[in-house]
DNA sequence: AGTATGACTCATT
DNA sequence: AAATGAGCCATAC
């Protein structure tokens, strides 16, 4: 048919040895992302080889809270460029001020010019 | 150990 | 086009 997703869980990408192996690739990734642009938590999982987990991306992100250095979680959205974790910040205008104030313009918890400012890691890297 | 939930995404209705 | 269902899998209870 159209496509065969036969893709890898997120178990067999990670070795069993470090379940946290996972987490710090988001994390990699996420610091990687440059200032004033943005991804989405499918497009993180799927360079990491765990097409499908995109929540786990999401709860890579929910731990991220208090590592160093600090993860820019802010400028990961969802595929729709919806500030859908904005909540998780400290106040739930804390997402939407820290990405004006690297030049993302976002407008009802959306990402303005999403398109562009997209920034897929699979492309990218 | 089983169930529920979630910072998601895709396919179907 | 909007709503619904299903897949996904680590945590929480």
């Amino acid at each position: 048919m159209k496509k065969n997703k036969k893709i890898n869980s997120l178990k067999d990408q990670v070795p069993s040895d470090s379940k946290f192996t996972f987490f710090e690739n988001v994390w990699d990734v996420v610091r990687l992302v440059p200032k004033g642009r943005v991804t989405s938590y499918g497009a993180i999982a799927r360079y990491l080889g765990a097409a499908g987990s995109s929540r786990m991306v999401g709860w890579a992100m929910n731990a991220a809270h208090g590592v160093r250095p600090a993860v820019p979680a802010q400028r990961v959205v969802n595929r729709n460029g919806l500030l859908t974790g904005k909540h998780h910040f400290g106040s739930p205008e804390m997402m939407q001020v820290l990405l004006e104030k690297e030049g993302v313009e976002v407008k009802e918890d959306k990402v303005l010019r999403f398109k562009e400012l997209f920034w897929d890691p699979m492309q990218e890297l």
